[in-house]
DNA sequence: AGCTGCTATGACACCGATGTCATGACTTCG
DNA sequence: CGAAGTCATGACATCGGTGTCATAGCAGCT
């Protein structure tokens, strides 16, 4: 591979006019750049950025820890694949600052990461952020010193940086949606609760009702799955069954997220009820896949992830420069509610568009 | 940062003796290493990759090119995402053998790859791969020189090493198993003709009937989706109406990949229809959230996306070694059927196991 | 003319590791 | 006992860029 000082040699200057023309850093004279410049397409010079760092202490990486590649081989997703909308807008708002981004997978398991945060130090990334697969609490080991963190997804007892989705606001915005387009009967099945996704969006339905004057009751809000078992949808048919049963049945079933929406489209209609007459269905996540492809498209909550992954990139990039931006605790971020055919106004309804910024498709 | 020297300072030794510590490539008397390694953790040393690559000229780096972080953007996605399953392959190979991936994103359009691969080059990435979001033929402008360079899920016709899915074969093997449970009337709504992989899936088809005697017929093989038009599922319904009209109707009916067969769940429903009792449905792609979470759950054949992924990571790590496999050709690769309860078996089948390795689930 | 200021360029040290070679102490063998 | 071999260590050059400083040429001003 060839150097600044093949290309000096070849125009005849020396290696640092190259370095001038390479970096812009001086003025450089009319005829001399040009032969510089045809030196080093000449040659197909690439300057080492290894080379460059050694002086400049700046690498241009910025280390990614994620379970997003591999989450997908383990049966038991809690979640979607948010994890990787972020990485995409982290990527995104990297790429434009100029910045590439290493990437390194913990593999499910959280014992490597200080073995990959080494990796990464040895690279010296700039800034390192960690994004989690769901909504939890972690306990990062950094031992990255002076290296910028920023978590997303997740958070930890350190006040570390993080970006977490508003669970709790988003299910609200939902389910108000749900009541001012006149449902009054809404049943609730929730993930597993051992997540923090599913207290906080609990919190958010109860918070809704109440707002509306509503009377909360325990039996329309029902766990329809545990991630521990394999419980094969029995839990969901239960909670089905249970809400159908009752004295006044639901009008619209709120799913934990829009797999479980999937799979209630299959147990409704095998109890011989249509969607959305007979019973409205209401997902969460827009995991469009399923949410758009579904029959009648299915209404859900999106949680804004790629909007997750800017938001952390530019809080890094930020603590780069040095700017304190002393984020003090958790940034939350919130996303649009998606108004589809799979839940039907009762009410006959002039102005349903909601003050909560959803979007109707 | 401290550096090797401080280090040296700290524990009263020359600096060549710390490396040698670091990289155990000479003897060390067990006095000097503990105190050298007392030093390093009391200093928070961290080896510098930049520096010792200046050497080494080994940056352990790898190139990973993609548009998987960003074609969910696009409201028309061709396939699942495959590709993210293939970077998770690759990255498995890469972490094991102690590389780090450097992963930049197209956002969608080629028009960044020369811009991206250069970027990698000052990186001085030892192997550069490619992976594409759905089968297809590029013209990769790499500039790359003499740095290998491997494609996934994508060929090009100067012969670069290729890895691809072999849709002929899945669909063969899909096909056939279908045929082997007793089906004959067997309709394949296909995806656009435009894409690579639809011709070869139905090349696969008609293989498959040929092979079992079934004469070919037209009126059963009808394209199903268009990836320009917005056609919101019309061209599907035209299509199911289509062949559930002929004289003989399908007993099964395979689509271009499991999204379609999701929307065909709910379409043959609102006909009436049962599944599997009236038409047994089969899919593409085991996109496991669709393929898993539907009722009932789909009869699909997997693209071993993760195991492509793996063996393009072993290829370019044989080309960094310098063993010139000469992977003459692209390399194919297939995966197993995963046969569910969507499709009935319409023979009493006493051992239904197939000879290329299906998986029942 | 003499001074200042700007442009264009080069010489040289330096960043933080490692490869090469040299050296002194100690062991082993004929 | 001396030669040869091993062990443990250090001095120094080097990788490919960039920061600092010096220098030379030339225009503009007093």
């Amino acid at each position: 591979m060839a150097t600044i000082y093949d290309v000096a040699k070849a125009a005849s200057v020396s290696p640092k006019t190259v370095s001038r023309v390479l970096n812009g850093d001086a003025p450089v004279g009319r005829e001399t750049r040009k032969a510089v410049e045809a030196a080093m397409s000449e040659l197909g010079y690439v300057p080492s950025n290894a080379a460059r760092m050694m002086r400049s202490n700046r690498s241009g990486l910025i280390g990614l820890v994620t379970g997003a590649l591999s989450h997908k081989l383990e049966p038991m997703e809690p979640t979607g694949l948010p994890d990787l909308y972020i990485v995409q807008g982290i990527q995104k708002v990297m790429a434009d600052s100029g910045k590439t981004l290493i990437i390194a997978d913990t593999g499910g398991t959280s014992a490597k990461v200080p073995q990959l945060v080494r990796t990464f130090l040895q690279h010296r990334v700039e800034a390192l952020i960690y994004v989690a697969d769901y909504h939890q609490q972690v306990t990062l080991d950094t031992g990255a010193g002076n290296c910028p963190v920023v978590l997303v997804n997740c958070f930890d007892a350190d006040g570390t940086p993080a970006i977490l989705p508003d669970d709790e606001r988003c299910q609200f915005d939902l389910v108000t949606d749900l009541i001012r387009s006149g449902h009054e009967r809404i049943a609730y099945l929730t993930l597993d609760p051992a997540m923090v996704a599913t207290e906080l969006r609990s919190r958010g339905y109860r918070a809704a009702l109440e707002a509306a004057g509503i009377p909360y009751e325990g039996a329309l809000e029902i766990m329809a799955r545990k991630n521990v078992e394999d419980d094969d949808g029995r839990l969901l048919q239960r909670a089905l069954d249970s809400v159908l049963a009752l004295d006044g049945p639901p009008t619209v079933i709120c799913c934990g997220n829009d797999e479980m929406a999937l799979r209630l489209y299959g147990l409704i209609r095998s109890r011989g009820l249509r969607i959305p007459e007979d019973v409205s269905v209401a997902g969460f996540d827009n995991y469009r896949a399923i949410a758009e492809t579904l029959y009648p498209p299915l209404t859900t909550v999106e949680l804004p992830y790629l909007a997750m992954g800017q938001r952390a990139a530019e809080i890094a990039l930020g603590m780069i420069k040095g700017e304190d931006e002393q984020l003090a605790g958790p940034e939350m971020v919130q996303g649009p509610v998606h108004w589809r055919s799979s839940v039907t106004a009762l009410n006959s309804v002039t102005k349903l568009r909601s003050n909560t910024g959803s979007t109707f498709s």
